[in-house]
DNA sequence: TATAACATGTAACTAGTTACATGATTGG
DNA sequence: CCAATCATGTAACTAGTTACATGTTATA
């Protein structure tokens, strides 16, 4: 599935490799990430199917960069999938769920700490969906093609990501509410 | 990951791999899943890791069954995994949050389409955690050792199944409105 | 009479991670 | 002077999926 969001980002406008994984990195990643090595193999095989096109533009001070730019046939590939609905959920694997499940076999300052520890990394998260998304969203919206109507998506994953961060951090209070009760 | 999943079970009680992925289904599936393939070959790995153990018992109306029990070093790697603290937050894959991320590049009517499949199917989801899903644990906390203990942890659970459900439910009803306002 | 449940396994494949290899420039 | 950013790639590995292979019994 990495494919089609390289090939989404490269629907917009070429892209190296460094720049996609760069870009989903501030766009995607909380739904969908991928480290570079996975790009580049990927940008590769996607080159021999013909869905994108690459060519090197030289640099003197930096490395030289290979530009990906996606084909008609690329773009129909696209447009299939976006055109074709899931007929199944997500699903999704939760450590965190896992370790909990489990967690009356180990002892309850060890969940209480990793509970704790997981409340302050989403509560940051949970900002950043506040306050940084917003103004990455408007910026990229008035870079590219088509601005508004992506921005609505945009917008409607952003709303998603601060919802979840929300859900997570007054579940996990409760939670130790409920453990902390348990003395 | 999974190898934990499968420690931690064989930890209350020995079971097959075709239990486990009972279990499993009824249990963790929404954080945790696998098919029975990875399940047979991950608990082959973990018994030449000498962290589980199996006998065969004979059956004559039905096929064998290989029966895996835990060992001390089984044990010990689950406790050891359990007072680990993770320090970073679990990273999911959410196809359907992708597609709205390009959503702009297809129909609008697609997306429609798609979003409120989606909606009835998490709206069944929500149900089950909120009716099927307490019995389930009423009835396995009365069976196992240290019930009450394990019990409020699946609980918990519970609770972030359902509150996850509710989330996306209410995130998707709100999305399509919006989608329908901008006809 | 067909399909779901019971029961185990292997083989081939796709997806994703970690580690290695290289090397210049910029900022703290 | 050290870390980060820019920039691309390969190799080895782990995790997970799909398909194949086999065979009985209970249920709708």
């Amino acid at each position: 599935m990495l494919k089609y969001a390289l090939l989404g980002f490269l629907n917009l406008q070429p892209y190296t490799g460094y720049d996609l994984s760069a870009h989903m990195e501030v766009s995607t990643a909380h739904f969908w990430h991928a480290k570079l090595s996975q790009i580049y193999t990927t940008l590769k095989k996607l080159e021999q199917e013909g869905l994108v096109e690459s060519e090197i533009e030289e640099q003197d001070d930096r490395p030289d960069k290979r530009i990906y730019t996606i084909t008609p046939a690329g773009r129909d590939d696209l447009q299939a999938w976006l055109a074709q609905p899931m007929t199944d959920m997500d699903q999704t694997k939760l450590k965190l769920l896992l370790k909990v499940f489990f967690a009356g076999m180990g002892d309850r300052e060890s969940v209480l700490t990793e509970l704790r520890l997981q409340k302050s990394l989403h509560e940051k998260q949970l900002t950043l969906y506040r306050t940084a998304t917003p103004q990455i969203i408007d910026e990229v919206t008035q870079e590219v093609a088509d601005g508004e109507v992506h921005g609505f998506y945009w917008e409607a994953t952003r709303r998603f990501g601060e919802a979840y961060e929300q859900m997570v951090v007054d579940w996990l209070a409760e939670t130790i509410t409920g453990l902390e009760k348990m003395a």
